[in-house]
RNA sequence: GCAGGGUUAGUGAAGCGGUCAAACACGGCAGACUGUAAAUCUGCUGGCUUAUGCCUUCGUAGGUUCGAAUCCUACACCCUGCA
């Protein structure tokens, strides 16, 4: 399933094989939350080296339903995508949406924000709706808390609660590959938490590792936690990592930086939102991790593109930072995408340049 | 010509004696965003300067008043009726 080709330090580059395709790591995954990611077209998002896309299990759930997804042949066929594709379980919908959600032991009420329905999510249910939507990688079902002070409060509690969970979503998991054979069935990915205790991280990554998942997930970070306590986390568990020929899949961080950091302690997948929201909102990457706001009255008559450095599209088909401003000034979804095209690729070429 | 209505900061538009440098919206400027309730949100937006401070502003010029964007007079321009 998973083979490390080469390592330098606690870095290393791997290969993953998913039943929809082969997977380079370190990789980075765009997030296509509702089946597409934002503003671009499958296209698109693959002229950037994108290779896996993220779903979500709660979205999809709520409309149009998995089981629409699921006539209109699943999430591949549904998005219209050659490659691979992992959804995420819904769990950290029960963090970020936590004012309109209750957890009990059994699973969360969420209340839709549209139609104020109740919509009830458990291990078992979020492993149902990922297997219907007939994604490649999934997610077990977790309890994500924030890092601010209000949610260190619960680490333990959620901790707890994410083990239990686990256990139920592989069980739910089995069950329904059982019939399966080996090749065609989808990897699950457990998750490991703790917030910022590292003797819960440790026993986290014990309990995860011990299990017969096919990848490790590290979730809870980037809630809200400072950077220098995130990198000192991801560090700390670079120590504790067994030899099991895992993929590792630190959820929800983007920023340069931290992927940079990530890779560099052992972590090789990633997914997060940060490229393409920042881009739609007119921040980009560019050279040396730095960003600047194409948005900014500086652009107005530059005729340069984002980053010469760059081989994105949008950077190689020569679109000025003062066209690009303007159509965000004038609020045209293109500059969005062209964005986007940009900020995803300069993910790509870092991890690439890792590979 | 007569009778009404109007003229407020970049724009639109509240305010109709003091708590008004003046609501709100848009525009402008800057920032935030990390498993997407996010093409969203936050701050600033007369000048000086950053203070429970001063100065200049509500078509123009006068006046009433302790005090006027708010009341009165004249003028200018715009709109609506009647000629």
């Amino acid at each position: 399933m998973f083979k490390v080709l080469s390592e330098d330090g606690l870095a290393r580059s791997g290969e993953l094989t998913t039943r929809a395709g082969i997977v380079l790591t370190p990789t980075f995954m765009p997030d296509g939350t509702r089946g597409a990611v934002k503003s671009l077209t499958p296209e698109m998002v693959y002229s950037t080296g994108v290779q896996v896309v993220l779903a979500n299990t709660y979205h999809l759930h709520l409309q149009p339903g998995e089981d629409t997804i699921a006539k209109l042949g699943g999430v591949n066929k549904f998005a219209n995508r050659k490659g691979p594709m992992l959804t995420d379980s819904g769990g950290f919908q029960v963090f970020s949406l936590a004012k309109i959600s209750k957890i009990t032991e059994e699973g969360v009420k969420f209340k839709d924000p549209k139609t104020g329905d109740m919509i009830f999510l458990s291990p078992e249910k979020s492993i149902q709706i990922q297997m219907k939507l007939g994604a490649d990688m999934i997610v077990a079902f977790d309890d994500v808390t924030a890092l601010d002070k209000k949610g260190r409060d619960r680490t333990l509690e959620a901790f707890e609660r994410t083990h239990r969970w686990l256990e139920r979503s592989l069980a739910e998991y089995q069950r329904l590959t059982k019939d399966m054979p080996e090749k065609e069935k989808p990897i699950i990915f457990g998750v490991v938490q703790g917030g910022l205790n590292k003797e819960l991280r440790k026993k986290s990554l014990e309990i995860v590792q011990s299990l017969p998942v096919g990848g490790i997930a590290i979730g809870g970070l980037s809630v809200g936690e400072t950077k220098e306590e995130m990198h000192d986390m991801l560090n700390f568990l670079s120590e504790h990592y067994d030899k099991s020929p895992r993929p590792r899949f630190l959820l929800g961080v983007g920023d340069p930086v931290d992927v940079r950091y990530g890779i560099e302690h052992g972590i090789d997948m990633f997914d997060c939102v940060l490229p393409t929201r920042n881009a739609r909102h007119g921040t980009v990457w560019i050279e040396g991790d730095e960003k600047i706001h194409l948005t900014n009255e500086r652009f107005i008559q530059d005729t340069s593109t984002i980053d010469e450095n760059c081989d994105c599209y949008t950077c190689l088909e020569g679109f000025s930072k003062g066209f690009i401003r303007h159509q965000f000034k004038v609020g045209e979804p293109l500059a969005g995408t062209l964005a986007s095209i940009h900020n995803i690729r300069y993910l790509e070429r870092l991890c690439e340049s890792y590979r």
